[in-house]
DNA sequence: AATATAAATGAAAACCTTTCTCATTTACAG
DNA sequence: CTGTAAATGAGAAAGGTTTTCATTTATATT
């Protein structure tokens, strides 16, 4: 019952958000572009317009229901939150995507922003190269 | 004599290419957009198209004379290459970019790329914050 | 030094992803 | 059921970057 995930965001219940986050929970790829999102509800026979998928996806991120990858260059590309922070690999070949988590690198982060006197808001981290199918 | 620089990378000697590269030593900024470049060109007297300044940039990049920054969302940044690769702080509230280099991050991600089974090419980190000076 | 030719340039148009505008439709509180 | 604020769709616009193509320039050859 996603309307429940809507209405504690915030967000009123209609057709385009309910069938946005069915797409995301239903798809296969995790990580889907707006654009992926707009084809997949085009597909399921809902005429949604890609305007509308931004602002949804965007609202999404900003209720914490998914977020947000901005990779190199491209587009950006959106997953379900699932709670649990982790970083991406990226195959420069298929474009795949995998995620990892790795503690030393958090920690190594957090300290070298306190080093900087940064007071550390976010960070980004991709690591690009080629997977085993391409190699 | 940084005709030679460019001799070397196979690259004609030519008014817009020279220019921009003085511009890249002479700045105080070390992170500069193809705007910021195209600006201080003009200020220096040097009308040179912007389409010029992005395609002497990225042949430069190709080059490995220069490298380019993909910030969050906006703009790239370039930098001339002395060889040493290190990562960036960005300030959110100033633009500020502060360099940093971690061989535990670097070995970490070499592992992880292994583990996942990539043949890593390349990365990218950022942290973002809150500088010092914005606090 | 003059010439030929391939490469480089400038200006404007095109591109691509994302956001905005605004008239119309919809959700939902009362 | 009604009124109202919020959400939507279509298309325009934005913003950074790349492409196109006619013109200019660097440099190898005479
Ligand atoms: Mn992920
Ligand atoms: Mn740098
Ligand atoms: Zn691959
Ligand atoms: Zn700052």
């Amino acid at each position: 019952m996603e309307s429940q995930d809507l209405r504690k965001a915030g967000l009123k219940v209609t057709l385009p958000r309910v069938k946005v986050l069915e797409i995301l929970e239903k798809t296969k790829q995790r990580h889907m572009s707006a654009e992926d999102v707009y084809k997949a509800l085009l597909e399921s026979g809902e005429e949604i317009g890609l305007a509308t998928v931004y602002r949804v996806l965007t609202q999404f991120e900003d209720a914490g229901l998914v977020s947000r990858l901005s990779i190199d260059g491209g587009h950006a590309v959106f997953e379900l939150e699932d709670g649990s922070h982790h970083d991406h690999l990226l195959c420069v070949k298929c474009n795949r995507i995998e995620e990892f988590v790795d503690e030393v690198i958090e920690q190594r982060q957090k300290a070298i922003a306190l080093e900087k006197g940064f007071d550390m808001t976010d960070h980004s981290l991709y690591i690009y190269g080629i997977c085993r199918h391409c190699q």
